[in-house]
DNA sequence: TTCGTTGCAAATATTTTGCAAGTTC
DNA sequence: GAACTTGCAAAATATTTGCAACGAA
């Protein structure tokens, strides 16, 4: 199944209606996977395409794809939300492992997926029906620590 | 070393100075320990012990603290930011670990933890030194599990 | 005494909402 | 045609900032 059918699936299956703005959206979403975009920013890239979508319909947008699982939504603590397609034949939904660098807030991804023993202890533990997963691990990446000479960790003006 | 002179020792570490308003902060989060308050609540528990502190002081001191580790960070993607007390002798540091319910909105803390192995093996593969990480499971918990009969997954009104 | 810190109010930034007009099924 | 969706502007929230007065070292 492709992208804009699953999108079409999905939205119906869960009683929304498919419009012009929601296929624009996933499209955006599409076209910048493994992106992490914010609201402000997809709706930028949709300005591009000569739409003009209201910014509180995009706001609406994504925040439906989210609840319908077609996107993931991050948080990096930059004081936005940010989103990522989830595309349908991916288990891209059990893979959201990051670094993210206290120094230079570079964000690394992780690829594999260790999580699956604490998973499985938990539901039993705990009875909770695991959907998804966030693991952050924060810290002072490669690249940072290999130029950790100029500043201590005083504070700056 | 009790809390108080870890405050004293922290904040003059890092060139801060000891004022009444941080004490005050840092007491209400020690009283309150393996809670998560927001700003706001902070800001309540304040008013109550009769001071007339400025929110904006208690953002300021909040970030402070985050910032030198005397306070753990959360988002819990409510739509502001919490904050829990590091205790100088423990190493909860590496103990947030939750599960986020996607009905009802519960917070359930997760004891164990058994990220060490992942986390040498980030350590190792991406040259990453690790401060920190964030574990957190969205799904459905055991209470929302056992009445799941009301309501489909249709969107509500 | 110096420089960091606070309080207040105003400013930002992000996200949400009401409502009339427009669209989809 | 009914119900959902959009666009716009206004509103609501959370957080930040400028600046004069204050307080700690």
């Amino acid at each position: 199944m492709n992208e804009s059918d699953y999108l079409l699936k999905v939205l119906g299956d869960n009683g929304y209606k498919t419009t012009s703005q929601r296929t624009l959206v996933y499209e955006v979403l599409s076209e910048n996977k493994n992106q992490h975009l914010s609201t402000e920013e997809v709706y930028e890239l949709i300005k591009k395409k000569n739409s003009n979508m209201g910014i509180a319909t995009i706001y609406r947008t994504l925040q439906l794809f989210e609840e319908i699982g077609l996107v993931y939504k991050h948080n990096f603590d930059d004081g936005c939300s940010r989103y990522e397609i989830l595309s349908p034949n991916s288990n891209e939904v059990h893979q959201h492992h990051h670094l993210l660098c206290k120094k230079c807030g570079r964000i690394i991804e992780v690829k594999e997926d260790l999580m699956n023993s604490l998973e499985e202890m938990i539901e039993k533990q705990y009875n909770f029906e695991i959907l998804n997963h966030v693991v952050k691990f924060t810290g002072i990446c490669d690249l940072c620590r290999n130029k950790e000479n100029e500043d201590g960790n005083r504070k700056e003006t």
